[in-house]
DNA sequence: GTCACACTTAAGTCAGTGCTTAAGTATTCG
DNA sequence: CGAATACTTAAGCACTGACTTAAGTGTGAC
């Protein structure tokens, strides 16, 4: 899952890596304080929940970000979040109708 | 951490029934497959967290959403998904330029 | 061919998470 | 007051998650 992935403040900043544009394994762990197959498990974690995609090109493996999936992590919260604001609008709107009578 | 808070399955189930209006803790319980416990356990993570907040009145706990965090975890991921699209369209400018000499 | 490079796989450790049950506290109702 | 309600706290336990090291595999450069 998309949220799990994030949850991880490594991943947080492989993304945030990767947002600024492609890069590959061992750039992205370069910046990391721990060990090159750690790294591999997080890009894992990334790729399966769809958040970065790669291809392997010789022996090098590029990672780029999926912007689509980021998009619908966005909506998701988007969506409970706005549901809530709507709510709470129209209960505005009720009061403001009693106060009225 | 808002997305780590968010990567749990259960803690997504109440933030979704929370945004349909304020409920109490047995009320979030009650669709639960689990004890109450373990869903107030739930309940301080994504109070930590500021995904949710709640006051007590007489003995019942009245929880809603807090849409301020929502927001700021929505922008955390349109930031680096935006940053990645704006890489690509000046890529996209560049490489036309080049085709037109 | 051989050496270095860029991963990749496997196995094991250890702390943190998500539950449980059992017992407590505070409030309301009759 | 006594019982029921609505949590709250604490302890324990199984599982997962984030690492580690060690040993591969495949590619490119000389």
């Amino acid at each position: 899952m998309v949220f799990h992935a994030l949850g991880d403040p490594t991943r947080r900043q492989i993304v945030d890596q990767l947002s600024h544009g492609p890069a590959s394994v061992s750039e992205l762990a370069a910046p990391l304080p721990m060990s090159l197959p750690a790294v591999v498990q997080h890009l894992r974690v990334l790729q399966d929940c769809g958040l970065v995609e790669s291809e392997k090109v010789g022996r090098v493996r590029t990672c780029r970000v999926r912007p689509v999936t980021m998009r619908k992590a966005e909506r998701w919260i988007e969506e409970r979040r706005t549901e809530w604001e709507r709510r709470l609008d129209r209960l505005d709107e009720y009061l403001a109708e009693q106060s009225d009578k």
